[in-house]
DNA sequence: GCGTGGTAGGAAAGCGCTTTCCGCACTAAG
DNA sequence: CTTAGTGCGGAAAGCGCTTTCCTACCACGC
């Protein structure tokens, strides 16, 4: 019976087990207990060491986190702050930053912004005070120069306080980063339609604040420059960065510039907008028009036909910037840039040939 | 110069400021200190209260976590465990109670246990020595007898540190609990199927050890039997919770009923690589197979045909559960139902007309 | 037998806050 | 003028741990 009770010992809300308890109950000092209890450099001897042990079993004992941090000067807290985790991009690279930090018993706190910068610095100023080891922002960084500077001092702020900070993609800051390479990666895909040849190229753009949007759009640019396919302002569209988005902007897109043949969207949550507005009004991908995304996502291979895009390793990303972050501090500011790869599948064929002009 | 130099001080590694530094330096004392910056019921004179504020903002002061959690005996940490973030399913869940959360000034960790039952007790119990004030649960439950016992017991471990827990779905374990009605949306989707017509019914499954799994198929097998309809083994082909999972077990399916007429598969993930795994092997939906989901993730509307589903309000049941468990604890289990409903699209059609059997 | 090292256990000093309790100054009431 | 009441500031006692130091003890060598 008292075996019984003992092992359903505590099961009642009462005053929560501390150390002390351990200590008492297993008759040894609270330095004892906390050695055995939490990794130290110290051996303890056989017999006080299982009595502890025994005693923290019984009593369902769990340490209590906020208190080692304090005392220990550190915590096992780490912080991801993203745009939205509802977007396949972003959980792709907080599920390889979550698998690094477990592997390294970190706890990992996810924030997500919606794309409101001032959130983004209300966050990273949240996981100061939590006393987060360190931070990765993964959002695409924000062109406003104001923004940028604050950011600045909130993440040297953070570093001060002894965390560590970095970030996936350009954040106009300087930080440890992992870059991708968005301008080759548009430029590449850019050269594809021009290879197949396309000369009338409509963009659909994001929010031209993301340095993500401008690198990519940057690259596309410059491919279509290198080619002397001229790109007027009539063939950007512009618009949020969702299925939504990309839907609106390529309705507006076909309205001002009806002729074009190929469509880049600047990620394949936008294309597959474009899908829908193209399925809508009737034209047929490829034959009539070709489409093609940034990101591949597996929405890319969920649509028919599906996309062509440029593939990124999103959660390898993840978890190199995590790892990354994880590192002391070096010497100098540390990056890692990493390409994407063109994936061709069906959303792309020949230019049809000119329609009367 | 001077003022120049101050708004920059601490810019360097150095000790990191605490409230002591703030307090010597607006020259007032610590308990003054405490009170102006961190909400207090007492007030403070205006002339202290502004000398605090300027010597905070000018050493760039941030509170302690850790050690306000420890004074006060409280966190501002929620705890969210997922099956896995990349999962449409779970980010939904994860965007709503994250919104929540932000509302109510928490944080939230969030845990990925990649359907690993351990992880979940693993990442339960870190949650506990975070001191998290609450945790949700957000994946299926486990119909495994030994595990329901110990999730129970660590439940009811976190609960007597003074945590609050609830969790979305059922799992076998007596807590508060948002419920979704699996069992109906799955009779009623098979339902739609057999006023259409269908006689010969396929399933493609999730694991059987998933509470969701169960219900949805229980669901299923209910209406077929009111309807008098068979449902032999043969029918049911078990895979994996995604695209893959769905395309393989579509294409045994196929092998040893080739009769069927409709597919129903447990969730979109699956029932959109049932339509892979039809398109490559040349039946077309819905003329000669109709495929039916399950949850009406984005993916339902990027396939084509695009998905007849049960649509769930994930992001609203994320949000609940969070308000759920954020609430004190009641007297009694606290209980939120919620159904799916039918969604119809183009996925779906009457049975064809018998082939020559 | 004594000094020497090495080891295991404990006492106690923090870690950075919050909050109770105390005291002072001032006002209002008697 | 005394007394009670009120408002505000500060001293100090924790919160639950970790870790430094100190002490006691043991084994060993000479």
């Amino acid at each position: 019976m008292s075996t019984l009770r003992s092992s359903r010992a505590r099961s009642h809300p009462g005053a929560p087990v501390t150390l002390a308890h351990v200590a008492a109950r297993a008759q040894v000092s609270l330095a004892t207990a906390s050695r055995v209890l939490n990794g130290s450099e110290r051996t303890v001897g056989e017999e006080l060491r299982e009595r502890v042990m025994a005693a923290a079993l019984e009593l369902r004992y769990a340490s209590h986190g906020p208190a080692q941090a304090l005392a220990r000067a550190t915590t096992s807290i780490v912080g991801l702050i993203v745009h939205d985790v509802r977007d396949p991009y972003f959980a792709a690279i907080a599920a390889g930053a979550m698998r690094v930090a477990r592997e390294d018993n970190l706890m990992v706190m996810l924030a997500s912004t919606f794309r409101d910068p001032e959130l983004e610095l209300d966050y990273l100023e949240r996981l100061r005070v939590q006393r987060a080891r360190a931070v990765l922002l993964a959002g695409s960084g924000n062109t406003s120069r104001s923004f940028t500077q604050r950011l600045g001092e909130s993440a040297r702020a953070f570093e001060d306080g002894g965390g560590r900070i970095a970030c996936v993609s350009h954040h106009g800051v300087s930080m440890d980063a992992i870059l991708l390479d968005n301008r080759q990666g548009g430029r590449d895909i850019a050269q594809l339609l021009l290879d197949l040849g396309h000369r009338d190229i409509g963009i659909v753009t994001g929010p031209s604040q993301l340095l993500t949007v401008r690198h990519r759009l940057d690259g596309a640019r410059e491919a279509l420059a290198d080619a002397g396919v001229p790109l007027p302002d009539s063939a950007i569209a512009l618009g949020d960065f969702s299925r939504e988005g990309g839907r609106d902007a390529a309705i507006r897109l076909l309205e001002a510039s009806p002729k074009i043949t190929a469509i880049f969207a600047l990620n394949d949550l936008m294309a597959r907008g474009v899908l829908m507005a193209l399925e809508a009004t009737g034209r047929r991908v490829p034959e009539e028009i070709s489409v093609v995304g940034f990101d591949d996502l597996p929405v890319a291979e969920d649509t028919s036909p599906r996309l062509t895009t440029v593939r990124l390793p999103l959660e390898e990303i993840g978890a190199r910037a995590m790892r990354m972050v994880l590192e002391p501090a070096g010497e100098r500011r540390r990056i890692e840039r990493i390409s994407g790869e063109v994936v061709l599948r069906e959303s792309t064929g020949p230019a049809p040939r000119r329609r009367r002009s």
